[in-house]
RNA sequence: CGGGGUGUAGCGCAGCCUGGUAGCGCACCUGCUUUGGGAGCAGGGAGUCGGGGGUUCGAAUCCCUCCACCCCGACCA
């Protein structure tokens, strides 16, 4: 591609509305425009590297034998009730309706198109195991899209559905579904890591994502030094400590005016944070639930939610507090809450002996609670979020916490939706039997921004060479005024055209260095400059994206030279 | 959803408080000069000042209203 005639938008300045490192350089590189909030504009520069993301995706997804299919991405509704979905899924659902008042989703998933599409398709077990999938645009209406194509409203992603008779042949493809996985990041050259991770709204058991780690990420995620133990914050766990051998004490009521928090409470009391269990109300589907967790710990509503099997889960405002328990917040405590509300608490509150807690009365605490001795010990669960510097729940290891980008996630299904919509085949006695279910994702527009927050530095952007928008960059030094290096460079770029190096050569007539900067904003790996003195020389300069040094090569043999550092693909 | 903020040329911003008919930088066009790390000089094109309503002789500026976009929060009890 010559540059005169690409479309290269690039700008010095960095728009004032991108946050993240990522969104600065799209938009500066010229890969992406916005056209509303969430919504963007694929630029030809941005949209290779988009291609390029997809075809190793799809690659690897054939090399499984997955078969690739496209479904609507406007689905009808019926589809949803069906599942149940139409009400549960909330507002990051848009609904549409169209001209005959009937109602529409634009999918932000396809679970139900593509258990419909089985389900008039398959008849006999013999058909299956099957994976279909399809890359396409999804929208969903999140609340607060940021950093541009990282989580943006419409977005490209690959989606996987697998269909199976058995549990073992679902794990069997789940199993080489998670090799593709690995496959399809390191064929990205992307640093990422598999973690366990709660299943959310799409459901099923048994689920892990896959995290491009990057400081910028929105998920935490607690990884041990020592295994393989990984897992999203959501549903970590860590090894828990060793019970303190301490001899219970009488308990005591104290006067604690005015405190509002736990530090305050262990400064009066004397008391070291973690003899506080502290209670936490909070509302599960509407319903007023009381939790504990000790006092340094934090209340992780993930794990909340799944203990209360609530769908929905929020913190309770001071005053929904004051209804459910009668005590103004700060002053809750296990011992004398009125009967009838819902209490759960965390393993390690459950394991604190002489703790502090709200004695039920504005400016009062307990010291020295025992559970079962001042007051039976309601249902315990793991509520808390881990930290860093917690043992590995498998092995004598150390958590780490470190921030990654989801890019990737599978998912085994079960039933759910084969169930709800009755998709069956016959089995092998001649009974319908349901079929077992995985799905599969991969965010692929947000892989590309990934990649960026991963490779960058204060010039622009970095391509790790599989997703080089261009591979190779000729950059010509007064072509306007040389013939020789007009000649020289046409020359070469038809050479490198013909050697499939796939090169872009900037032969307009500007400075050289807003040719070099041009090209390292956008990330070109390889970099050969053509120039008077050099053709004087007989040399090319050659520079890596990553060297700090240009380094003279001779002309002849310059493509080998290429060649190799380029490589196949 | 709650709180805060911003909308002025393609982009980044000033002007608004104190009303008088719009400006700077980058980008763009023309000419001359320059030519190995985002050139210089001169000239030029480009704006319904987010929309609507109001106050006023006069509104980018003051008031009301709507819209769009951005940030923070919705885990420290």
């Amino acid at each position: 591609m010559r540059v005169s005639r690409f479309p290269l938008f690039t700008t010095k300045e960095t728009p004032a509305d991108a946050e993240i490192v990522s969104h600065q350089l799209m938009l500066r590189a010229g890969m992406i425009q916005k056209v509303a909030a969430g919504l963007y504009n694929w630029l030809p520069l941005g949209l290779r590297v988009l291609r390029n993301v997809e075809a190793i995706v799809r690659e690897e997804m054939n090399r499984t034998g997955a078969m690739e299919v496209l479904m609507p991405a406007v689905q009808p509704a019926e589809l949803w009730q069906e599942s149940g979905r139409w009400d549960q899924y909330g507002p990051l659902l848009l609904r549409i309706r169209d001209r005959h008042d009937r109602d529409f989703c634009f999918g932000p998933t396809h679970e139900e198109v593509i258990t419909d599409l089985v389900r008039r398709e398959l008849r006999s077990y013999k058909q299956l195991p099957l994976t279909y999938y399809q890359i396409q645009t999804k929208f969903r209406d999140e609340t607060r899209p940021r950093f541009g194509v990282m989580r943006a409203r419409e977005f490209v992603m690959k989606d996987a559905y697998s269909f199976h008779l058995s549990q073992a042949s679902l794990q069997e493809t789940y199993d080489a579904m998670r090799t593709a996985y690995s496959r399809v990041f390191e064929r990205l050259g992307l640093d990422f890591r598999p973690v366990r991770a709660d299943t959310g709204d799409i459901g099923g058991s048994v689920s892990e994502e896959f995290h491009v780690l990057a400081d910028s990420g929105e998920d935490a995620i607690a990884a041990c030094d020592g295994c393989d133990y990984a897992a999203n914050t959501e549903l970590a766990e860590s090894r828990p400590p060793k019970p303190t051998q301490q001899q219970p004490a009488e308990a005591r009521e104290a006067l604690t005016p005015d405190i509002h928090t736990v530090a305050e409470q262990a400064e009066l009391l004397g008391l070291n944070v973690d003899q506080i269990v502290k209670s936490v109300v909070v509302m599960a589907d509407g319903e007023p639930a009381v939790l504990y967790v000790v006092g340094d710990d934090e209340l992780n509503t993930v794990k909340a939610a799944r203990a209360l099997e609530a769908g929905d889960i929020r913190l309770a405002e001071p005053e929904e507090a004051l209804n459910a328990t009668g005590v103004p917040r700060g002053f809750i405590g296990p011992r004398g809450l009125p009967e009838g509300l819902r209490q759960v608490v965390d393993h390690r509150a459950a394991a604190a002996v002489n703790f502090s807690s709200g004695a039920n009365r504005k400016d009062y605490h307990w010291v020295n609670l025992n559970w079962d001795r001042d007051m039976p010990l309601p249902p315990t669960a793991d509520l808390r979020t881990v930290k860093a510097g917690e043992g590995c729940p498998n092995c004598d290891g150390t958590l780490s916490i470190t921030r990654g980008i989801e890019v990737g996630h599978i998912f085994q299904l079960g039933t759910k939706y084969s169930e709800s919509m009755g998709a069956t085949v016959l089995d092998e006695s001649g009974s319908d039997a349901l079929m077992t279910m995985g799905c599969y994702g991969i965010g692929v527009s947000r892989v590309v921004a990934a990649a960026i927050e991963q490779n960058h530095d204060d010039n622009g952007i970095i391509w790790p060479a599989p997703l080089a928008p261009f591979k190779v960059a000729l950059i010509s030094i007064n072509i306007h005024r040389s013939e020789a290096v007009a000649e020289k460079s046409g020359e070469l770029y038809q050479q490198l055209l013909d050697a499939g190096l796939d090169p872009i050569w900037d032969d307009r007539e500007a400075r050289p260095g807003v040719k070099f900067a041009d090209m390292e904003l956008i990330g070109v790996p390889h970099r050969i400059v053509v120039s008077d003195r050099g053709i004087e020389a007989g040399t090319l300069e050659y520079r890596g994206r990553r060297d700090s040094e240009n380094q003279n090569i001779p002309m002849e043999g310059a493509l080998d030279f290429l060649r190799e550092r380029i490589g196949p693909g």
